[in-house]
DNA sequence: TTCATATAGTTCTAAAATCGAACTGTCAAT
DNA sequence: ATTGACAGTTCGATTTTAGAACTATATGAA
């Protein structure tokens, strides 16, 4: 698969995969959320080879997710700070620590406490409906085609160029 | 980097990633959501190489989110389901779909709609805090060293052996 | 002036992962 | 006896990633 036609698919998660669904990017969104900004600050703190970090935040730059910033002039130097695009992927990095906390946790605990300033309490993110404020189990919730939705003939057509071709028999 | 080493690391999203954190696995998982459960489903559904597919497939098995389970004998044949671990996964496909519905659909709309049984109403998932129900902000939650963090000792060893290392000079 | 350091990349080759297609094996139905 | 469904495995070619060095610009020290 080309990766780039993740993003034309009809589906949210393929498309979010198709922008952020690679283990450096990931880890790269994890440093800007703990306030890392600039090349070396990624480079040092992952391990990451200089050349594909140039290439994971010149392609969140592109989707939207970074920023490049100028910090100063002559040497002309950038930073990377996180979008509001960019922000809103905190459910998403939240929801990735936790199941981290629950299933992958040593017998030390955890890595990383989390503090919510609003109530000042050690917290554990929960996700809830927008409507009725009850937890999501995934039995509760039904799916149903949107107006993105592909239409049967466009199913069909895609499934032409995806699907595994009939192989042929031996001789 | 071995990827294998991501699963040592004393961080909750890095060992997180390290099990479902590649473009394949995430897709095969949304199919897992979607009620698919055999190789030829999983194939055919998302064009992926037989190949790949049964090593992601007996990765997801050997960490404890798929089970592997028989549906017939003669020829043996079997399918693999979500265990409770995998069923875990849901607030993070959930995240990942409402990011994409936020900020990569066309002018055609969402694909997918989620209506919640519970409250029979079309939503979005929200991520709250534990303690006070508010939703979390990346402002508002500071981190804190928990008990399975690392000492300072600790860090100094990792740095040595993941940190880049001093480039010599040109002749 | 010359050297060393800091920063942000780019370039190159070798190694690893993935793709694409064919092949294996079992059983049921025709 | 052949075909099709199913669940893989094998293999050569292509693509990505790793690992290391190199470029470029500027500051401060010897």
């Amino acid at each position: 698969m080309k990766w780039d036609a993740l993003e034309e698919e009809p589906c949210s998660l393929a498309r979010t995969i198709g922008v952020i669904g690679d283990r450096w990017t990931l880890l790269i969104l994890r440093e800007c959320f703990l306030r890392t900004r600039r090349f070396e600050g990624f480079q040092s703190a992952l391990g990451i080879t200089r050349h594909l970090l140039a290439e994971r935040l010149k392609k969140l730059v592109r989707q939207g997710v970074l920023r490049r910033i100028p910090y100063q002039e002559s040497p002309k130097r950038h930073e990377y700070i996180l979008t509001q695009k960019g922000l809103d992927l905190y459910p998403v990095m939240m929801a990735l620590v936790h199941w981290g906390d629950t299933h992958m946790v040593d017998e030390r605990g955890r890595p990383l406490l989390h503090e919510h300033r609003n109530c000042g309490k050690m917290f554990d993110p929960v996700m809830i409906c927008s409507e009725c404020r009850e937890p999501l189990l995934p039995k509760e919730v039904h799916t149903h085609p949107g107006p993105g939705a592909r239409s049967a003939a466009e199913r069909l057509a895609a499934q032409k160029s995806t699907k595994a071709k009939p192989r042929r028999r031996a001789a």
